[in-house]
DNA sequence: CCAAAAGTGTTTCCGATACACCCATGA
DNA sequence: TCATGGGTGTATCGGAAACACTTTTGG
């Protein structure tokens, strides 16, 4: 058996958010060849200083965007050939979700091509991005339904209409309020603060915090 | 940006069956250093004539075992540094399950290294392998639930008690008649040939068919 | 007629869904 | 007192689980 061939590995990661009401996706506008000017996952090469995958897809996250310390649940790896044109390339994707005013884009000259983008509105995205997108989109509503990790996407304190509200957009459907309360109660993952928020002319709504803000499967 | 850098990319798969009444899992004992001795998950580099890493693990699977033709469900990635000692890996581990007889082990000079062994008494396994075989028999356990990969296990007739056993086998506990058989014919995934099998001193078994082999989620 | 595995329905339980009214606030 | 969103409980449905007896065969 001759030496092992070598290739070129990635992470790319699909990073949601929910901001204005509407689910966005992280994404970058690449600046060089190939698919100059197409949006594309935030992600790149792994490299010798990556002490793992996570590492990787973490910093590379970092330095393109800015956001950070961020929960990353990977999905499935992609190595066709001719998947990009400069060579052959391994790609390991990300699914995170996160609040999107934790995190000020365009703050460096990395990261200056970082954008929310409308996930109804996507077109096509560079590389095979748009399949990565459709799954991760996909296993984001299992996901969701599944585990924790919406902790991700609200603020520290939030009341139970904009958990719900969260939920909803990413699902794409209404919830009922009083079932989605039950739901939500019976998991035991909230405490319910002694504060309010006030906002607007109507009863103030309790708010709520994370027992354990850790990703944990139900 | 410099060129990005390279790496070793394997695949290992996870492969199951079901002999005598008990849950095995197809190991390869290492012929050389590392772990030379050891059992490890059959396995090895993407080459550049492989066009995806699906055609790598069934090239790698066939070349180390004589198994053919399989369906292999992608799990997880592992690339942590130091996981195998010669230098960084990337590996990509697959899930199947397959019907044992369907397989002559040991019948090529490359193969002769093959074994099933009980999942019950494997020990140690070389590199993270014992890591990727609890993580991918915990899956198998989700797959049987939620999809037709059980086809695999089974000969091309059968019978619903035999049905039933390999799930018990795979779940480790054992289900009961009446419901197992509500809850497979709901599925609409067999028909029944008008043929049974006889053995042993007591009534026929019916034997039935899968309506289309293809791995499918329920 | 006996032993052994095949085959078959009904009841119970629990979680998911559907659904409507009162409450607290500021203007 | 009104407009606005916050907050709460019960009845129903459907799938999952528990559970035991009859059938068919060869010896």
């Amino acid at each position: 058996m001759s030496e092992p061939p070598k290739h070129c590995v990635a992470t790319d990661a699909a990073v949601f958010s929910v901001v204005n009401g509407t689910l966005k996706i992280l994404l970058i506008k690449r600046k060089y060849d190939p698919f100059k000017g197409m949006f594309a996952l935030p992600g790149g090469f792994l490299e010798d200083t990556d002490k793992s995958l996570n590492e990787c897809v973490k910093r590379e996250l970092y330095e393109e965007t800015g956001v950070d310390n961020i929960f990353l649940k990977m999905l499935h790896a992609y190595g066709d050939v001719g998947r990009d044109p400069r060579g052959r390339v391994v790609t390991v994707a990300y699914l995170a979700v996160i609040n999107s005013s934790d995190v000020e884009l365009n703050k460096t000259k990395v990261s200056e091509n970082a954008e929310w983008v409308d996930v109804s509105s996507v077109k096509a995205l560079a590389f095979d991005h748009s399949t990565i997108l459709a799954e991760a989109l996909d296993e984001l509503r299992h996901e969701i339904m599944d585990s924790t990790i919406v902790f991700q996407l609200l603020k520290k304190r939030f009341t139970l209409t904009e958990m719900q509200k969260s939920y909803e957009v990413i699902l794409g459907k209404p919830l009922d309020k009083r079932n989605f309360r039950k739901w939500i109660k019976q998991h035991d993952i909230l405490f319910a603060t002694d504060q309010t928020k006030m906002e607007g002319v109507h009863r103030p709504a309790r708010l709520y915090e994370f027992k354990d803000k850790r990703y944990k499967r139900f």
